[in-house]
DNA sequence: CACATATTAGAATGCACTGTCTACTTGGCC
DNA sequence: GGCCAAGTAGACAGTGCATTCTAATATGTG
């Protein structure tokens, strides 16, 4: 090292980040990203092999804190504490939100797509995410995690919460207290696994 | 008329779809869109003001098609029956199901919106289509919609079934048989206006 | 104080796309 | 059969983008 680097690798992740949550994928052009680092577009291509390069890793970072944040949960067996963990994930992170669950990551990087090593990186976590989800059911159920039970999971802990909470990570702002409720009651009313009957019902 | 037309506004409109449901929004450009028609680009702009004259009209028609299949079961005070609705008509209508629930608007307009005219149509769908909400959970409950009711309403109604059809719609091909039993279980275990108790837990 | 080199700097290149413009073609009608 | 407007045809200009290239610059080390 000879010369000090006045911009670093995190400093245009979060500029592509924060500029895909506020105005979508086609927001995160090269020349805007180093514009709001202030850098030139040429100090990017130090950094970074390609546009995709830059999403991807940005995207593989946000993917991963978020994981990070339910994974405990899923695999002690809560799987209502995970669904609730994303409330707070959401608060402390509402930019990477924005970005992650917003925006299908088909739309960006439908163009090119990462180069292999993040393609990579991006598998192990999703393979990681998968095994939490499949140990979570198994924890709750009678052993056998089915095809079914498994979207059920997806659905009760990942896709329902979050598509509880996108209207208001749309709009911006703190998200609403009912959300909450909103998340419990549902865990509260759909059974993990399928067959089980539900968990009202087995109170009652 | 002088000379029969060879396009129709509709070629236009379904090529257009077609691409964003197969490769995302930055698929559907005018030279792909008239590619796929057999038409030279200058032709869309005979019909089109714009790209994003097409795109709009394109997402009019798909949301109309969709509210028209589900407002008759809400206008009757039919939850349950709304959200089981969105499978045919996600059966039928698989190529608009992809455009339009598989993409966020913002990554479609974000770039230029529509012109006037085609937002306003918009708006009025959407007015229509809130209106009919409003009435199904008056309809179910004490009479007061309250913000949380609404927001509980288009939960049960609309996002949580499409956010567990999505997996499906993505990688295409015919939906689960277990998708109807997760949307019906989600009715009965969630009560559509808060306070009312679970409908498993009255029925117990 | 010079050297070596990581890094900045930003102009230049090439490409793909939108939207325009002009010429050509079709076909019902007088 | 010729007329004429709706419509096709496709080349073209303008724009904005990702990426490359060359030159300049800073700074820890010897």
């Amino acid at each position: 090292m000879v010369r000090t680097a006045r911009f670093s690798s995190d400093d245009f992740l979060d500029a592509a980040m924060a500029l895909v949550a506020e105005g979508g994928p086609t927001a995160a052009t090269m020349q805007a990203i180093a514009r709001r680092v202030g850098a030139p577009t040429g100090s990017i291509y130090h950094r970074f092999d390609s546009r995709s390069a830059v999403l991807g890793a940005a995207w593989n970072a946000a993917y991963a804190s978020f994981v990070a944040a339910l994974a405990p949960f899923l695999l002690g067996g809560h799987p209502r504490e995970a669904a609730l963990a994303i409330l707070p994930w959401c608060g402390e992170n509402e930019r990477r939100a924005r970005f992650l669950l917003l925006h299908e990551p088909v739309a960006l990087f439908e163009d090119s797509p990462p180069p292999a090593p993040l393609r990579l990186a991006l598998e192990r976590l999703e393979d990681e995410f998968d095994a939490a989800f499949r140990a979570c059911v198994t924890a709750c159920g009678d052993g056998a995690a089915r095809e079914e039970d498994l979207a059920r999971a997806r659905f009760l802990i990942f896709d329902g919460p979050i598509a509880i909470l996108r209207p208001y990570l749309v709009q911006g702002g703190a998200l609403p207290p009912f959300v909450g409720r909103m998340i419990a009651e549902l865990h509260a009313g759909m059974p993990l696994v399928a067959g089980q009957g539900t968990p009202a019902a087995a109170a009652a």
